[in-house]
DNA sequence: CACAATAATTACACAGTGTAAATATCATGG
DNA sequence: CCATGATATTTACACTGTGTAATTATTGTG
């Protein structure tokens, strides 16, 4: 009489178990059977062929209760894993483990202007380098994710106009067999901030998770779906003012010519890399002018403006943002409610709407990559891309 | 070997061989196994399971060549289902079964302005005409279906700003335990059109297919995901012109404030109800004026520029357009590439989007609903609610 | 009317999981 | 220190769903 009504592949069940403990970060065996809707007979059996292939451990830790659970069951430490990051100034490439632990960085400093030529050569290195590291200490990487801004699985990338197709060719040349996942930024930054057990979220239930950088995208963050089929939002390049500021790419009104973090910083007079770089409330310290302070209002009032357009299109009742917004004193954020007033369907109103704020987390990059990756991991079941019995043709369903 | 990796209840395999029936209007079984990625093995024990329900039928039609199937399968003509429509000027009810035969059709007048109470009171009384047809003939509704101009399982609704929660407690309350299932007009259109084996339909693959009439939705058909599954796109209150005309929800400059049947009729001063009803084609032959005609180029302009913005939000390689748009001729149509060119990033380009149109299917109401009744029958396998063996609890997942 | 070609059915095996019985572990109290 | 109660964990067995392969059916052709 389990909650479930569809049966499961191996695989599947593997992943379902393994993702309990990517999100939990390590929990008891009752709790894991509900989380993933099996009787303890089931989780008996997937975790004895779990720890028999290193992907968990169970550290000896008796719950504080009579006949409670002896071991406390966490995603191994000795699987290695990749993340990499390309921000819009640097490409990041990082190795980690499933629980978090990041053993290696390095980062170099990449223009947002980065011709897919010059990004192969970059990517090139810092590989090379990555790899002498782990042929070192006779590491191999079970799995590997690259984000980058505005990717999506069509052909078309507002930020980097590069040909996805060798973009594909070129990495898995370069990789030599590690599995990798490309993904837009902002899904993992997202999958990040809302999965990883190291970190605090506002919210719970789906929701529209918005960064505001360099670009302008969000994502809806749909609690039941798997994250790798999340579609990202790119609001950046919705014309909000006809013949409005010239935008780079080439139209008129576009709202990344209003609030990116270019745009802003053009206005604060601070260099762009400053402003991401620093804490919460670090806009309000700086003490502003008052013109200032009244211009980058206007420009949350635009965002709020696109934001409401967005929600009508696609209606979700909480919106997280992350980015500049989120460093700027509160009173100067409710700018934004003032322009989904505007927009939003039937204005704007608390009780159908909730925003929350949480910090960008810049300089900890790649860390959303690296939190992907573990998650891809995880969601292959910890197998082989083709280790499946039945599954020869079967991944495009 | 087959081309599956996740294993299925029986629910789940009637549902995919029914939903291949569906789709296909009828199929032999070599067929049918192909689409449901099943064997010949498990083919012949599901028909046989099915024909035992009276679900499906198989016809004598031997197949004219050597050693080909001998009977062609196709869904029962003796499942009754339900289609309810609500379209903004009238409420219709109809009867039919899951080959598209329609046997019954009750319309009744509604306004556009309709409110809840009303609805439930004009509902209640279509109902019980119904109810005494089916009980005459000693029917039993299987399934059936109910769609709504701007419903989303959210509860917000641009159009009707009901309570939703009691209207799904009144509705469950007057079916009487015959199930239902609630959906948005442009799904049920978008579904018809595009899966119903009667309609010719311009593309294949993911797309958006929009709807022009007195709102302005559009839903993007993921050609792999169930269309239940499908979220519906408002992008009739997204804000194209600040400070623009006065929309009916209270804000300035949404897109339905030019470009919904409302504002074309005015232009046209040909009464809402007429424009749609017409074949296409209709605009050109009313030999319009030529400001008349620049005025509705100007909307479908707006049109296309909104349009720009959605898709940069959610980019799909092609949109089908229907509604009044449909009926334009081909020239004036191109006013909408123009506009998309205006705000889709990096320009409109043919390459890239591809733009089809269809002719809107007013006046066949409530056919789209039948058939979105005829899915869900479907896709529930033809079985009663909670017959699954093991599923008790786990709708939610 | 036998044959070739494909369709349709059926016996059997196997994967995955639940049920329930058997066994293990721990805090507590004598 | 040991029996006890409480819960955890493992294991034997049964059941569902499906593929494989052998068997039987159907049809046009020569």
């Amino acid at each position: 009489m389990s909650g479930r009504f569809a049966p499961r592949s191996r695989r599947e069940t593997r992943a379902v178990v393994l993702e309990s403990l990517l999100r939990s970060g390590g929990a008891f065996r009752p709790l894991i059977a509900r989380d993933a809707q099996l009787t303890e007979a089931s989780i008996s059996r997937i975790l004895t062929e779990l720890r028999g292939e290193d992907i968990i451990e169970e550290i000896r830790r008796p719950a504080p209760y009579v006949g409670g659970p002896t071991a406390l069951v966490t995603l191994s430490k000795n699987i290695a894993i990749a993340g990499i990051e390309l921000s819009n100034d640097r490409l990041s490439f990082g190795i980690g483990d499933l629980a978090g632990t990041i053993d290696y960085v390095e980062r170099m400093p990449a223009s947002p202007q980065l011709k897919q030529s010059e990004f192969e050569r970059l990517f090139g290195n810092c590989l090379a380098t990555m790899t002498q590291w782990t042929g070192k200490r006779g590491i191999s990487i079970r799995q590997a994710a690259l984000s980058i801004p505005g990717y999506s699985s069509a052909n078309t990338n507002p930020i980097f106009t590069w040909d996805m197709k060798r973009l594909r060719a070129f990495l898995a040349e370069v990789l030599e067999g590690v599995p990798l996942s490309i993904t837009n930024s902002v899904i993992a930054q997202a999958a990040f901030h809302r999965y990883s057990s190291t970190a605090a979220y506002p919210i719970e239930g789906d929701h529209l998770f918005l960064f505001v950088g360099h670009g302008v995208a969000g994502v809806v963050v749909n609690e039941t779906a798997p994250i790798d089929t999340f579609s990202p939002f790119e609001l950046g390049h919705m014309v909000i003012e006809r013949n409005g500021h010239a935008c780079r790419c080439g139209h008129k009104g576009c709202l990344e010519a209003y609030t990116s973090l270019k745009a802003v910083s053009k206005i604060i007079g601070i260099a762009e890399s400053e402003v991401l770089h620093q804490g919460d409330g670090f806009i309000e310290a700086l003490d502003l002018g008052d013109d200032i302070r009244t211009s980058l209002r206007e420009r949350l009032f635009l965002l709020g403006l696109g934001l409401g357009n967005a929600l009508n299109l696609h209606p979700v009742s909480s919106v997280v943002i992350s980015g500049w917004p989120s460093l700027m004193p509160v009173g100067d954020r409710d700018a934004i409610l003032e322009g989904l007033d505007e927009s939003l369907l039937g204005g704007f109103d608390q009780d159908r709407l909730k925003l929350s704020f949480i910090a960008p987390s810049i300089g900890n990059d790649p860390q959303a990559a690296l939190y992907y990756a573990a998650y891809c991991f995880v969601r292959g079941g910890g197998l082989e891309a083709k280790a499946e019995p039945q599954a020869a043709l079967g991944e495009n369903a």
